[in-house]
RNA sequence: GCGGCAUUGGCGGAAUUGGUAGACGCGCUAGACUUAGGAUCUAGUUCGAGAGAGUGAAGGUUCGAGUCCUUUAUGCCGCACCA
């Protein structure tokens, strides 16, 4: 009985889909259990071989859960807002709505092949009008919400009026309009010109995690820094909550990491400092308040609002010319020019202990968004500032003992303190609390912890987002109405920015709300991204986003699997959402996705052939890779890439290699045994001669022609080789090369297994039998519950060996191996299921449970040590106890023979291990 | 600079609690069947002829270390003028 996987496959995807095998309910006696792909964005290009690494992890995970009883909800949907659809359209003119539902349609073809047990009634699309109306509702929430800093969570805007209305005199003598003002300073969803970073080159903001080294992420192009009247997420408000709330979720310690960095708390104190001549004085924060007697100046960042009060006239033009240049300076040109500069601005601040006036400066290494965007200089502890001071030829007063300041800072937090009043003699730590308790006590300051985490900027000018559910009157924003959500993106003839500078919606007709003009930015990409796990538990649902029972059952995601490319953008923006929709009570969990597993990126393995570029070259022949190193070839040939499609195990396919292209019609070769064309004229059949290519591991991409694409492994081997394959690579979240050659090993198992099946019989399985098999149920089951899928297929594989050589064709053992291997290889699971004769579908069986009395061997083999070193074993009951061991072991005569009367130090039994005996 | 992770045969990688390192697969080598198949099956395959050595390097703890500790090298990832 042959095995053919694709009459196997369809016929088994056909059933499961007419039987709606995989919808979840959303009530149900059983517990339930949220399984959670990142949802892709569909790329005109389709699915590659890494894309579904991810996917066939959770897939494993759901259909075991399942097994297991659990009520599974596993759904997949599309993250279809974007940028490439709207170039392309730009480009093209096509609707990016045309080619993002082409390219929806691709992917779910691609990943049906696949044979993933999604509910596809629950699909979601960004894009959909029926998903945004839930983007747009949030987005009204946050308007109206602010966050309570006392009790740490956001409410009602409406208690914030009321909370002024009674506390706050100067509240009802202001106008409607200066009252909304206010309002905006409090939002969660807040408009105000903001800094933001530019991308003229995309014609649009970006929010700070799709900034790199001041390159947009996607594209490459620069990025400056502009003000801009622009929508904004108070996200910075969660960010203690955020990082606290990372105690409590099972997430790798390095993704943890990643977002601890992100979000940057840090403990510090807030000062004033008294400017010369002035009444106000001004603010500043330091983490090292014990450093206050070594300040020999003060830096403001060029866009402080303290610049203007304290800039003297005779310096204003020289002032003037430096935040010009500032202003211009895009981020990169900041970033990779660290030279020092910056401008005196003529004003004296005094330091609050001692008294000593300290000049004032303007300088781009202060970050206008950090603290209060004001320092105090320490040059003798802090490199930045010694930097600066020694370039302005600064003052630099060493604080801590033996610190030799006169090449560099003395930057780390350990020594004694001197030169600094009261603080003489005490160690840094301890010089810092004193510090803090004493501007505490006098009023200089206060303790402040300070985040690195900023707002999100959340205002796009591009067409293909979700258009804001905003009308402006009087120059103030309004929400519109709820009822009348969704607001739907309008048509526009034309997507590129309108001809004065408007964003693409400016080209939209009739873009209003009664009457009034409506926003015409959109949102960013993260925006449906941010909620879309809540609504797949309700998707159909057009009272809510989800409704608070069906909540109450699902709570939360229960496993995440994606990429680590969205740990400080959409794992942030989630995790805030999600918090925001708790605190108003619509949902019952605050972190959304209690265990995260990122699956390591699937990279590309390049083949090359070695054009021939020496002497008398005809640039028409090929050395094979295990010669370019011989003298006659080294340093003239040139790699070349070549489709990895051509290459089976570096092994190139002549034929296809002269019919790939051109210009390779006539390639001629010299193949690894150093022969030639000529010694070979009929070569064409591989098995005679080989031409071997090098290889190297690169991004996966088409100018490589490394791409591999899913479609065609399923059609040459079956997807349950590909699932199987993708987990055998290697470790889940470990980044590795896609390797096709490993792959017949796989198939080849499964043809193996497979061929078991023929006729199994009723027959009772024997003792040995069983213990194979419970031995490769536990397994498996540890395999699963701990994501290491790789080591599984290994497992399978010696049970498979072990079962034929018994010659085993029982259905009682059979049909459990099938169960087993319904996680991993689903399609032809089923299909033994049946072989077995089983009724119903094999992804509905029960999981079975490894009993260890199978396991149990009645003898256990010792290796008996003399200082560690295995001299000899002997045989004993695996029930033996340590005390039998050990008298057995002592009483046995070669034991006897190797002490040759000496007396042990000591007798280590690790039972069922090994015994030490240490002379 | 700060933080995280990794390093095991020709290759991908096993080794779950400190207990016989190299499972399993690829590749390779022989053989069988055949007769052209890039198929299947059998045996072998860490290095070394051997004693022996051996998990990036050097120390340490332990009867026993790939696993724990210290130092160090290399690679990958994240953050970075964050006061």
């Amino acid at each position: 009985m042959e095995y053919n996987f694709k009459q196997i496959e369809q016929q088994a995807q056909a059933r499961w889909e007419k039987a709606q095998a995989y919808k979840a309910n959303n009530h149900s006696d059983k517990k339930p259990y949220y399984v959670l792909d990142m949802f892709p964005y569909p790329s005109g290009a389709g699915l590659h071989v890494g894309h579904p690494l991810g996917y066939i992890a959770s897939d494993i995970y759901a259909r075991y859960k399942r097994l297991q009883g659990f009520n599974v909800l596993h759904p997949m949907g599309f993250d279809s807002y974007g940028l490439p659809a709207e170039q392309y359209a730009i480009q093209t003119g096509q609707h990016p709505e045309v080619t993002t539902m082409k390219n929806i349609d691709r992917y779910i073809e691609q990943l049906k092949k696949i044979g993933f047990c999604y509910d596809w009634d629950r699909e979601v699309k960004t894009c959909d009008p029926e998903f945004y109306k839930w983007t747009q509702w949030a987005f009204i929430q946050m308007f109206n919400s602010y966050f309570d800093p006392v009790q740490q969570k956001a409410r009602p805007i409406a208690e914030l009026v009321k909370h002024f209305e009674q506390t706050d005199v100067t509240w009802n003598t202001l106008t409607k309009k200066q009252q909304q003002e206010r309002l905006m300073n409090y939002r969660i969803a807040y408009l105000s010109d903001t800094k933001v970073n530019w991308c003229p080159k995309l014609g649009t903001v970006l929010a700070n995690d799709e900034v790199s080294e001041g390159l947009s992420v996607r594209g490459g192009y620069p990025v400056e820094q502009r003000v801009m009247r622009q929508w904004s997420l108070r996200v910075s408000a969660y960010a203690g909550r955020l990082l606290e709330g990372l105690d409590r979720i099972d997430w790798t310690d390095s993704l943890k990491e990643t977002q601890r960095n992100w979000i940057g708390r840090s403990e510090g104190a807030e000062m004033q400092f008294n400017i010369k001549g002035q009444e106000e004085p001004f603010t500043i924060f330091t983490t090292r308040a014990d450093t206050v007697f070594g300040v020999t100046f003060m830096v403001l960042a060029p866009e402080s609002e303290y610049v203007a009060r304290v800039v003297i006239d005779a310096q204003k033009a020289e002032v003037e010319a430096y935040l010009d240049r500032c202003k211009h300076r895009t981020e990169r040109e900041r970033i990779a020019d660290r030279k020092v500069t910056g401008v005196f601005t003529g004003s004296y601040a005094i330091n609050p202990l001692t008294n000593a006036e300290i000049p004032i400066y303007i300088s781009d290494y202060v970050l206008s968004g950090y603290g209060t965007g004001a320092i105090m200089a320490v040059p003798a502890h802090d490199s930045r500032d010694y930097a600066f001071a020694k370039h302005f030829n600064l003052p630099i007063i060493p604080l801590i003992e033996g610190a030799d300041v006169s090449e560099q800072s003395f930057d780390a937090k350990e020594g004694k303190m001197i030169n600094s009043g009261f603080l003489n003699g005490l160690e840094v730590k301890e010089a810092i609390a004193k510090m803090k308790e004493y501007i505490t006590n006098t009023g200089i300051g206060r303790v402040k912890v300070n985040y690195r985490l900023r707002d999100a900027i959340f205002s796009r000018q591009r067409y293909w987002g979700e258009p804001f559910p905003v009308y402006y009157k009087d120059g103030m924003p309004y929400m519109i109405d709820e009822k009348d959500l969704p607001l739907m993106l309008p048509e526009v003839d034309n997507f590129k920015p309108t001809e004065d500078g408007r964003p693409p919606l400016g080209n939209a007709k009739d873009w209003t709300y009664k009457g009034y003009p409506l926003e015409l930015n959109t949102m960013p990409g993260f925006a449906g991204s941010s909620a879309y796990y809540l609504r797949y538990m309700d998707n159909h649902n057009s009272e809510a986003l989800v409704d608070k029972n069906v909540n109450a059952y699902w709570r939360q995601v229960n496993l995440y699997i994606g990429g680590t490319e969205h740990a400080t953008g959409h794992l942030i923006y989630s995790r805030f959402w999600n918090k925001f929709l708790y605190d108003l009570g619509y949902i019952c969990e605050d972190e959304p996705f209690q265990k995260l597993i990122n699956q390591g990126m699937i990279q590309g393995r390049s083949n090359f052939v070695y054009r021939y570029i020496g002497e008398g070259a005809t640039g028409n022949l090929y050395i094979s890779y295990n010669l370019i190193d011989n003298p006659e070839y080294k340093g003239k040939v040139q790699p070349i890439h070549v489709n990895v499609n051509i290459v089976k195990n570096d092994i190139l396919d002549i034929m296809a290699f002269r019919n790939w292209m051109p210009e390779y019609k006539d390639a001629q070769f010299v193949y690894a045994d150093g022969t030639t064309d000529e010694d070979n004229p009929h070569i064409g059949t591989p098995s005679e001669k080989q031409y071997i290519c090098g290889w190297a591991v690169e991004k996966m991409s088409k100018s490589m022609f490394n791409v591999v694409n899913p479609d065609d492994v399923v059609e040459q081997y079956g997807a349950d080789t590909l699932r199987l394959y993708e987990m055998f690579l290697g470790p889940l979240e470990m980044s590795k090369p896609w390797d096709t050659n490993g792959i017949d090993g796989v198939h080849r198992f499964l043809k193996k297994l497979w061929s078991m099946y023929e006729n199994p019989s009723d027959e009772q399985p024997s003792k040995d039998e069983l213990k194979s098999l419970h031995k490769l149920i536990k397994k498996i089951t540890w395999d699963i519950e701990n994501f290491s899928f790789n080591t599984s297929i290994p497992a399978f594989m010696i049970a498979q060996n072990e079962l034929a050589t018994l010659k085993c064709n029982k259905k009682a053992i059979l049909s459990q191996v099938a169960i087993l291997l319904t996680p991993y290889a689903p399609h032809i699971a089923e299909a033994m299921w049946a072989q077995c004769g089983e009724q119903g579908f094999v992804i509905d069986a029960q999981w079975p449970v490894c009993n260890e009395e199978y396991l149990v061997e009645d003898n256990v083999k010792y290796p008996i040590q003399f200082n560690g070193k295995v001299k000899f074993t002997i045989e004993l009951s695996k029930s033996a106890t340590k005390d039998d061991v050990e008298k057995t072991v002592m009483e046995h005569a070669e034991t006897q023979r190797l002490l040759n009367g000496a007396t042990p130090k000591k007798v280590i039994v690790v039972p069922g291990r090994i015994v030490n005996i240490v002379v």
